[in-house]
DNA sequence: GGCCACTATGACAACGTTGTCCCCCAGCGG
DNA sequence: CCGCTGGGGGACAACGTTGTCATAGTGGCC
């Protein structure tokens, strides 16, 4: 700026006037200045700017689970879009479901002193938070509750989904129904598991310990589960899956086997209806849920300070046929 | 800062040294700074900070398409995690194909000091670019060429690909090969027919434009396409697909259609392999696209000032079955 | 001619840090 | 007792901006 100054001759006080389209710059100097800066290739220092002014810095921080994943990457757009709308930029970074990742990712961003800051919990401490968040930050936690402070957060109706996936495959005659979910210190994997067993109550057929596995699932032991369901005394003639990798090493085990449980998965995923049988899943909206989350932000950030929301997403069961199949 | 200090007791460049663990701090003064620290949150100015120092701002900027396209979000993933490895943050924003968006992106990056720039170009005008490539920043245009500057730049073998997969559909006996892509203005689309043009010379097959459908596609017009494509005089026995986008629109076409083409995809994509028949395709590693782009920028930052480069990536035909259907 | 209003411009401080340089004081040798 | 040394700490400027206030010049009006 100092160079361009004194390229057009003039205090570099007018130079920031014309950058800022302030008024009170006789045209022929800013035009002179106009020439200068695009001559040297000026650019407005927005760190200096921000710093100077005190004002924000017109970014927010999100940190998720994994970008590489459909479903965080579609709240990722989403979050992308409405912080445009409302010019933002977002800085964003993977946690892979490591607590320390999380924090160091979040706390990085309250150093670059980000607007807001958006959160997919990797872990259950969320008490570091609260210094920036007294200091003004506001946070949203999204897809899980934070651990232990107050704040935020948008769920998605993961209880009811599971309750329903239940009751879909009962309506269907099935009574030996499965259920395969993550690890269970996961909030979205614990939660679904009590609306399976909610679901298993409600529709009079039960719970049974021997019909659920939980934990860390690949592709072998979902593989092993499968076979140790179907070859029980009493086999399952369908299966819920937690989460849509779950529900792929599903389809990936069952791949070329004649006899088929029937199958709801818990989130969409592209290509389901071309699968044969199409999959039966709970869906629900990655978008939304970066939609609700980044609007609750603003919100925030525009002034309202009520107390904390929790907002739960609703679900939907998208029947294809592969929960249809009758026992 | 200036509040811990005064709380401690000390001047703020104490604050500062022990922020910085810098020697020369009596241990009991270090203990009452960080003490005071704690009870205020106090969290360092990473802005203010770097404006001082003159150095890096530690982030890297990332222009692409569309994140929430699975290409993009294992591109960006794989950007996160070598730029956390050098201890770098990500700033992202999709252009939507959009180039005034694009270079709206690139520009605010460049104004927020970023210490390189990775960008899936939408245009073809990237001279405004100039200036900052000029005053040091490192750019690297990744999966498209920029238009008119030289500039680093990681690609994967269009060419290559498609020449193998009509190579593959000839040797499994088909003659009158099509190819459906995309709007001939992106780069990658013009790219992928000019390899399926070799191909068809190459195999001794011809090259017949009625085979040919260019332009932007959805799902209605890919579905003309094909009933055209089947039903003409000579029909076509085999389809090539330029992006994964169109390889789904054709198999959405094709749902419940006994007379199915031969199909070979550019682009792998999840499930592929569970979907009847398997789909072929051209596979290439988003992840490796985000790695080799991301490692040329930091090696330019790293001081590597030879030529620009240009990196292509290599393609592997992944047989699965849909394109060993014989004519 | 003197005064005022107004326009165009500049000097200077400040944002929150850190680099440079300088000072104070205890301890030590002569 | 003097001077030197070195550890601990502070004052001040500077990074690139912008907000505040001041000032020089110009034209109009009485």
């Amino acid at each position: 700026m100092n160079d361009v100054a004194r390229l057009a001759g003039v205090s570099i006080k007018t130079v920031s006037r014309v950058v800022n389209d302030e008024p009170g710059v006789h045209p022929s100097t800013a035009e002179r200045v106009l020439a200068a800066i695009d001559q040297l290739g000026f650019r407005r220092n927005l760190s200096a700017r921000n710093l100077r002014r005190g004002s924000s810095t017109g970014t927010i921080g999100l940190v998720l689970e994994d970008v590489g994943n459909p479903f965080y990457s579609g709240v990722t757009r989403a979050v992308e879009e409405i912080a445009r709308l409302r010019g933002r930029q977002v800085i964003s970074g993977s946690s892979d479901e490591d607590p320390g990742r999380e924090r160091e990712l979040a706390l990085e961003f309250c150093s670059r002193r980000v607007d807001g800051l958006l959160i997919v919990p990797a872990g259950l401490q969320h008490s570091y938070l609260v210094p920036e968040m007294r200091a003004g930050t506001p946070v949203v936690f999204l897809d899980r509750p934070a651990g232990d402070v107050v704040a935020d957060t948008v769920l998605v109706d993961n209880i009811g989904g599971t309750v329903e996936a239940v009751t879909h495959l009962a309506a269907h005659g099935h009574r030996r129904i499965a259920f395969l979910g993550d690890a269970p210190d996961i909030f979205t994997a614990n939660e679904r598991l009590r609306g399976y067993r909610e679901g298993c109550v409600r529709a009079g057929i039960g719970y049974h310990e021997e019909l659920v596995a939980m934990g860390p699932h690949d592709e072998n032991s979902v593989a092993t589960t499968l076979k140790r369901l179907q070859t029980m005394r009493e086999p399952a003639t369908a299966v819920v899956a937690g989460n849509n990798r779950i529900t792929v090493h599903i389809l990936r085990s069952l791949a070329g086997v004649a006899e088929r449980p029937a199958l709801v998965g818990f989130d969409d995923f592209e290509l389901a209806d071309l699968l044969s049988p199409p999959v039966t899943v709970i869906a629900h909206d990655a978008s939304a849920l970066g939609k609700a989350a980044t609007d609750l932000l603003f919100a925030r950030l525009d002034g309202d300070n009520s107390p904390p929301r929790r907002v739960v997403l609703p679900v939907r069961l998208v029947p294809r046929g592969s929960g249809e199949v009758h026992a």
